[in-house]
DNA sequence: AATCGCTTCAAACAGACGTTTGCCACGATT
DNA sequence: AATCGTGGCAAACGTCTGTTTGAAGCGATT
């Protein structure tokens, strides 16, 4: 009867029972979902015995909720925020932001098991989504309103501010949730050359900087060295 | 072992088995998914007997599909696109297009369930949604480009014209998949009032014509009667 | 009246599930 | 050396799952 976090009973490195159950049940849930993962086969991945779940976090619910909560904080520190230098020009903290969230949600190497987590958690909240919302996505959200209030120099009110930026929230986030579908809508061979994170960035930063009036309308031929991709 | 569809055996109401099975298994699939939706309390709502799910549709997985397709084609045609008479404005027209998407998808009246089954399918695609992608999304698709197409006036590929509709629809999107989170990033009057699909769809409207240089950018001061809201 | 096909039903089936149990191994403590 | 508590294990528990079964009900046809 033993629960998680007790004492300061060693716990050193991170491939311990209860690291490993973390890791093995994130990816289960994250594939299957809550009710379709099976204590069973998190067990079997982990390499732990059956009971090692019920020992370690009482029971199946409790582990997933620690699951979304480790799994959305590695990811963000997988993939940080760049700190920017005082005066960095907005267009280009906005295109970071950007760059910034695609790529930590479609991810460049392992493939981020994590974010389809919490897609599902986006999709349908539970107690887990709602602590998660609290403590580390308004932050970041404020850092985006913030941008674009730079940006739009005081010409939006903080209402409109917002809407702005769940706009661009909402094309990030479209393109890692519903990605599957739009390669059924798109040719394949322009998913793979348009649709990595840094030109999907290069295009909701610059469609958000065109609509708020920061850079030429789409289209407009703009000279290379005037756009604002920039390197990272 | 006689399958559904059958013969002309008389389907004339729409309050038969067949059909309250697919309404009931709808929803259920709906608020809770495949996995975690059973079959029993599916015919407990339907008020059929355990049986008549194997009858009817073979098994569980059969009858989530048929729901699936069901659910789409029900609410595309409870909420169809108006038919535009030769000649109406490209921004008209999608203002129209971005109304209908998003109230399909938040719905005045009658809480869309179907809608949440097509998040859930559309986030982790099975055999229905690729059939659902190739018969209906796509055509819808095609219309929006389109739209698009005229708006720019031939200034973007269609490589670029269809990543300017997927920013579009990825705006829609988020509204309804991410509501919940949305709801806990921006004060609650501000939801009541801004969030409408009315308003919602003249942001994003108005967000897509700046971007495209149709209109004058967000923030600009515009009379109310140049602004691209069209009373429908 | 008897037969047939279609529909419905209660009951049972085998399997998988989350969880519990009792026992063993082992390092630290007494 | 004996004791203790922790961690890990195989096996079993009871429940719930999707699915099947065989018998009835019932209107139309023969």
């Amino acid at each position: 009867m033993v629960l998680a976090e007790s004492a300061a009973s060693a716990r050193p490195t991170g491939d311990e029972p209860r690291s490993r159950i973390l890791m093995a049940a994130g990816k289960e849930f994250a594939e299957r979902g809550f009710e379709a993962a099976t204590v069973r086969e998190i067990c079997l991945a982990a390499g732990v015995n059956v009971a090692a779940v019920n020992y370690y976090f009482g029971d199946k619910q409790r582990l997933y909720i620690e699951s979304v909560k480790h799994a959305h904080q590695a990811r963000v520190r997988q993939v940080p925020l760049p700190e920017w230098p005082q005066g960095t020009a907005p267009a280009r903290k906005l295109h970071d932001y950007v760059a910034t969230m695609l790529e930590r949600m479609l991810g460049l190497g392992q493939s981020p098991w994590q974010m389809r987590l919490m897609m599902r958690e986006v999709l349908q909240p539970t107690a887990a989504c709602r602590e998660l919302a609290q403590d580390y996505m308004r932050p970041q959200f404020a850092v985006l309103v913030g941008i674009l209030g730079e940006l739009s120099a005081g010409r939006l009110s903080e209402a409109e501010l917002r809407r702005v930026a769940i706009s661009v929230i909402g094309q990030c986030f479209f393109y890692r949730a519903a990605g599957g579908v739009v390669g059924m809508l798109v040719p394949s061979e322009e998913i793979e050359v348009l649709h990595t994170p840094q030109e999907l960035a290069d295009h909701v930063t610059r469609y958000a900087l065109a609509a708020l009036g920061a850079a030429p309308p789409l289209g407009t031929a703009t000279p290379a060295h005037a756009r604002p991709r920039v390197k990272r």
